[in-house]
DNA sequence: ATTAGCACTAATTTTCTTCAAGTGCTAATA
DNA sequence: TATTAGCACTTGAAGAAAATTAGTGCTAAT
């Protein structure tokens, strides 16, 4: 590919983006000072390499993923926020005081309406969080709620009945028990050890030792559940209004994706940095594009993506994930 | 309205609600044993009273609004659930050991399998919650809990790290005032209490006792923030796959209306009993009709609502509610 | 009170026509 | 040798006309 064909690349790609028209040889005349005749053939030869294709025989040149992808890695440049984005992402951080949930959630709907994509944010499984510690607080004569704390700093509880045999005793010192052998142990497996090390021990010690093994085997289980839970979607329907999505089973078939939540936890993004995964490349949907980068708020980590039609303006949201990340990771204390 | 016109609203009602196309003369000829004249007769008259409609001129009758309401008032015998639905259903009941949320996240998407249509589950804002106890629980040299408990069964955690100037002890005493003081205080008052009634108290005690009071402040007011996002969906492509959504402009208006998060809100029932709202009649959607129940979980009220098209297996849907009204608060210890 | 018969209507489907946008290739040109 | 003008050709989209279908309302007969 030669420099011209490289621009020409690039002027398709960005023309397409902005006017979702295949893009015809004549269009490029003025641009390029060729007669449509030499833009023609140049087209046939990026057809030819893989980067263009056409709908028709006789319709106009549209990038392929290929083309977007040579696009996104060689021609793209990242484009500059406008001081209007940048005023409604800083809102974002100022309000310092709410809750993680709650900064993550407005972080959410502000980006799907800058960018006019959809937004997901997964919070990070637990699988890397190990116990920290886990407390017993009676409440009321027979009720008592088990406190789950994790090395990231996760926190759940879970409140339990007591039978009338069991004493709140028994219960916080099982839990000393749990707190001087498990912790450090990963959350996901604490149920297990909680089988093996600590049921012999308690069952040595107290008579009802089933119901209390039961109660903290609960407690751990209802811990990992909790925290499979944070998914934060926003603006799916602007991914809809993409000219792109046109015809109902089209639609439907996003909608449900969008249901499935097994389907949206792939998300996940393993590697570091912006990530863009185009068409086939991702797990999600063919027809999209989706941007994923990790983020990391006060300590907590989990993966941003951004959800668009493939006729994305990568531009825009890579540097607006970029703006992102440097402020996120700054805010970091 | 004599018996015959009844009769005949009811098969067509009903038929409509199976083959979702306009039900003509000819086709309830046999079931009544007339002639189609004599059926076009009766039709006309109901038309006329305002139970039915037609599409155009020379289509075939359609019940209106207000045909539906008269049949789910006055015509629907409820249908037993079969021995299949019931099955899946029981299922509910039997994973007691599950924390609420769960309870209700698995009943939610039941509910929708089964019907076919969508479930919204809303979860009671916490207006009627009483404060029973608030405990601060130590975790880390630095790092505290804060546990805020209702009379209604609601727990809820704030973590918080504490700054070099202030003892865990401080903390301690001072929630041992607002117990004695604000138990019983709705949940939505206390922030103000505190502020009025605890703030004085412990100015005269404690150096620091803004970072503390702030802390209390924070904790509360989180609790109302995290007991107003109780929302649970399901099925929403249950609804989109209905027939009548075979138009996008139609599908993307749902699609945005499942987004608007106060919108579903307004969802929420006040009514005792089940209620069936037709058409106009919910704030919703006009092209669907909304079932709501309240519902008792294990102390926890809230509304369950089923969304379906006004073309709904009403008879299926109610016994269905009914059946899991009974049963839920049946379970309610 | 019911029904057969018929003229009429509106949506849907099919077929045909025309139009616009674009291509590839060939031969001429700078 | 790279570029261009010119032309035949392809395809989808849009529109018009015709045929088909499923129904109606009304009249007159039973």
């Amino acid at each position: 590919m030669d420099e011209r064909q490289k621009e020409l690349l690039k002027e398709i790609v960005e023309s397409y983006i902005k006017t979702v028209r295949p893009i015809g040889s004549k269009a490029l005349c003025k641009k390029f000072k060729l007669s449509s005749a030499t833009i023609r053939n140049e087209m046939a030869v990026l057809e030819k390499l893989g980067y263009l294709e056409k709908n028709h025989v006789s319709s106009g040149r549209v990038p392929s993923e290929m083309g977007y992808k040579y696009y996104v890695e060689n021609l793209m440049k990242p484009k500059e926020l406008t001081g209007d984005d940048v005023l409604k992402l800083q809102t974002i951080f100022k309000n310092n005081e709410l809750a993680i949930s709650d900064t993550i959630n407005k972080c959410v709907e502000i980006i799907s309406e800058i960018t006019h994509y959809t937004t997901v944010v997964l919070g990070k499984s637990s699988i890397e969080n190990t116990l920290q510690k886990v407390s017993i607080i009676p409440i009321e004569n027979d009720k008592i709620v088990a406190l789950v704390c994790t090395n990231k700093g996760i926190v759940e509880n879970k409140q339990f009945s007591l039978e009338e045999n069991i004493s709140v005793d028994e219960l916080v010192k099982t839990s000393e028990i749990i707190n001087k052998m498990l912790v450090g142990v990963p959350i996901t497996e604490v149920s297990q050890r909680l089988e093996y090390e600590i049921k012999p021990i308690i069952a040595a010690r107290i008579k009802q030792y089933e119901t209390v093994y039961n109660i903290f085997y609960d407690a751990f289980n209802d811990f990992s559940k909790k925290n499979e839970e944070h998914v934060f979607f926003s603006g799916k329907s602007n991914l809809l209004n993409q000219p792109e999505y046109n015809n109902v089973t089209e639609i439907k078939k996003i909608v449900s994706k969008f249901e499935d939540e097994s389907l949206v936890r792939k998300i996940e993004e393993k590697e570091q940095g912006i990530n863009i995964y185009i068409g086939e490349e991702n797990e999600f949907d063919d027809s999209v594009t989706v941007i994923k980068s990790k983020y990391n708020i006060k300590g907590q980590e989990g993966t941003i993506a951004i959800i668009g039609p493939k006729r994305m303006e990568y531009d825009k949201v890579v540097a607006f994930l970029e703006y992102l990340n440097k402020n996120l990771s700054n805010d970091d204390k």
